[in-house]
DNA sequence: ATCCCTATTGTCCTTCAGGACAATGTTTTT
DNA sequence: AAAAACATTGTCCTGAAGGACAATAGGGAT
């Protein structure tokens, strides 16, 4: 169990080197870094506002060398889009650079032990924005298709994607007839007037299921 | 600190006087319980496969009662929306019932500080959708709508809304003619052959790959 | 002052979408 | 077995969409 920071504010050094006395710091990504990292159950800490160099662009670096590393972000102004970029960009955590020494210990462990790391509040946002997105819409896309029949549901969602008729009539062998027939059958059950429409509550609010 | 656990299953409720030799376990959520459950320090284990009761109405009483309730829900098939729609309901956590002694107390220590538990493949989910929700997914619309003069903008908004151009003509004061025009404008400057393209990228909530 | 971009509108024409009548065979439900 | 629902395809017709080829006028930029 390692602990590797990257900053260049003595401040923060100094509150964490009494949070985790054995810790090691740097000031760069370099060479000595890397191979240090490599060490099983080692935490990497990235300091968000070290001028030198960019955090997404240190912790893709790390990531490449040591695909296994755990890095958590620390930043002095914590965001959402920002958590969102470095989690995305890999980052097993992201935190206030300032969090209390528990909370610090607390990331630690959860992330050492392959866990993902996210304050509360930017959990509950997550949460929030997530709820109304996964769990309400999909619903509302599924009701549409279920209202359909296998064969207009095979129709109606390539006539959301924006193919013509003829086009969803080749992809699916029918004449361009038999499409019209299932589209128009779609715009009763459906209670829409024309393909753009079908194609916004088919599409609308996302249609993605990550599953 | 104190453990409540409401589950009727035997086979677990073993496990967790393993891990939690000190925890009381309910059946149901009683005056008992409820009065137990005020004190401070308190984390509730709310087993999601218990049949007498639904655990979103158990949680709900609870934190009606004791607003500053620590709740984890345990299930036995965790998934997203489920999830979801728990820490919706104001859940501190959300795991696998069967999860490791270590996990459960990680779990315990984070959601009795404050902070909110989910397992990381959920994480990684919540992480993965609201990353183009919430950074990319505006930002591409808005490059569309940057590639627009102010007008076309006008027209490309309603016509992804789904009316017609005559409709559109009404509202902006304009010829329909004029509204064609624009129209094809926007097909030129987006690279799209029709309004229903236009419509799915400036609708877009982030309807990218994973097909 | 000239050129480019934008906004506006015209006409003519082709293609596509969608409704109004259909019909026929298959599958499912009652 | 009869009825209802579904899948398939036809023709005719109307209206909307979108391209071709223009013209006019105003606002900035060089």
């Amino acid at each position: 169990m390692q602990n590797l920071f990257i900053t260049s504010s003595g401040k923060l050094l100094a509150d964490w080197e009494r949070t985790f006395p054995a810790a090691q710091v740097y000031c760069a990504v370099d060479a000595d870094f890397l191979k240090l990292a490599k060490k099983a159950k080692t935490v990497i800490w990235l300091h968000a506002e070290t001028p030198q160099q960019d955090v997404g662009a240190s912790l893709r670096k790390i990531l490449q060398t040591v695909p296994q590393a755990r890095a958590v972000v620390l930043s002095n102004a914590p965001s959402q889009p920002h958590a969102f970029e470095m989690m995305s960009a890999g980052a097993s955590g992201y935190c206030h650079a300032y969090s209390a020494a528990a909370v610090l210990k607390e990331v630690r462990s959860v992330v050492q032990h392959g866990g993902l790391w996210l304050g509360r509040e930017l959990l509950q946002q997550l949460i929030n924005v997530s709820t109304t997105l996964v769990s309400n819409q999909p619903d509302q896309v599924a009701d549409a298709l279920d209202k359909l029949t296998a064969r207009e549901r095979d129709v109606a969602i390539e006539a959301a994607k924006g193919l013509s008729n003829k086009e969803i009539a080749r992809l699916l062998n029918i004449t361009e007839r038999t499409v019209k027939a299932h589209i128009s059958a779609c715009f009763e059950r459906l209670k829409v007037k024309d393909r753009l429409q079908l194609a916004l509550i088919l599409n609308d609010k996302s249609s993605r299921q990550m599953n």
